[in-house]
DNA sequence: AAGTGGTCTAGACCACCAA
DNA sequence: TGGTGGTCTAGACCACTTA
């Protein structure tokens, strides 16, 4: 026999097949999966298989294992995303996270300007809906953000009545789209004016901007996120191997 | 039987084995290991054991396997140190690295400061050598680098006659102190005399701060590293999953 | 006690590499 | 051609959870 040209093991075959069941949502967030001997038995292949496939899953946080209980769906709750995608600590802490308070938001619906467009790979003129909240620690104002996230894949989004503190377990809860991955981008610049009123900071004060991408688990683009750090009291904190 | 109170699965049990025989560098960087097979028969497990060992060490990035070949202790080589730990890239190329130039390196020996020997865990008044560089991308001046590093780690490295662009591949290959792990902070702050000086920037400019702790495979605190960029032209870019 | 994930084994075969 | 890592299987037993 000549070798399959694009051959895939079997174990990434399952994965596939299990993360395409996850995104179309076979199985909801939270909810547990078939064992894996069950799964074993479904798709003809060894529990070795499909274990090898769930315990990547687990290593991209796409699944929870427990033993004696099961395989879950990984939930966006709220402290389980913060900790998750929300980096800032208070300095040399080793990377002890701040829980950090969050006001009102201001929601706008708008058409993406060029630059939002081809970061979010929408067409031109696409709506989007922008999302714009302070956020606190200490009682202190630390993070201006801005949220902006295709209309399209989240309808209506500016007429929920109480926006979360994660927007994430939002996304995932109503509107389906699992974030697995951000991609960001750091950079230092000076307050502007907006800083000025939002932070209450100097102008000509130092700000950490923050630049998100935010994946979903298909792929998509599903929101840009800026931040805006008062970086005097917390620091971005990261770990690289 | 009682369980045993502090019990360890065999694989872990493998993988300490394997990480002390390289931390005590029984196998040098850049040499391959015994096969799996072999290491089996050493250590009285099945090579399905020994394979799981092996792949966490991969999965750390302390050996590299190669199929049809065998598995290598890895070596912090100039690109790939430099792509592992170094993390600025141009904005929106999805994270494509740059490879920053260096110029010529200035040692200083003195007494840590303070707030030195709290971060890197020495003794009040202890030696420590002060390694700085300025780092040019595309022939710009960009970085401004200061390497704090204990000199009873690293006896003589003020006296190396030429630095390498990445010191990681110098800590392993001569002083046998393998960085596996950078604990980063970064905050925005603004340039001071030394900034206008070595990068050539306007006082009052915008400065990316990163202060690092690399922690060697003893978990050894090998280096404070702080460096301070220009990002109007780079940004330091990061996926987190 | 039953069911789940976690560990461990032994052995087969495949894909890749080097001599 | 022989040796290496990569895949896959089947089955045993352990540890943990829930009922």
């Amino acid at each position: 026999m000549d070798p399959i040209p694009d051959f895939q093991p079997l174990y990434k075959q399952v994965y596939d097949v299990l993360v395409r069941r996850i995104a179309e949502g076979q199985w909801q967030p939270g909810q547990v999966l078939p064992s894996e001997h069950a799964l074993a038995a479904e798709l003809h292949v060894s529990q070795g298989t499909v274990r090898k496939a769930l315990d990547t899953l687990a290593a991209e946080n796409l699944v929870q294992r427990h033993q004696g209980k099961g395989t879950y769906v990984a939930e966006h709750t709220q402290e389980h995303s913060l900790f998750r995608f929300f980096r800032l600590a208070r300095p040399n802490t080793d990377g002890d996270r701040i829980t950090p308070e969050s006001t009102d938001a201001r929601c706008k619906r708008r058409v993406a300007t060029a630059a939002e467009a081809a970061r979010l790979h929408l067409p031109k003129g696409a709506t989007v809906v922008e999302i714009k909240r302070v956020r606190l620690v200490d009682g202190k104002r630390a993070v201006s953000e801005k949220a902006v996230v295709p209309l399209k894949l989240f309808p209506e989004i500016d007429h929920q009545d109480a926006l979360p503190n994660t927007l994430y377990s939002l996304y995932q809860s109503v509107y389906g789209v699992n974030i697995v991955l951000a991609k960001e981008e750091l950079s230092a610049v000076l307050a502007n004016q907006s800083d000025e009123k939002e932070l209450g900071i100097e102008p000509g004060s130092p700000v950490l901007r923050i630049e998100r991408i935010a994946l979903s688990i298909n792929g998509e683009r599903a929101e840009l996120r800026t931040s805006r750090c008062d970086t005097r009291h917390i620091v971005y904190a990261i770990d690289v191997s």
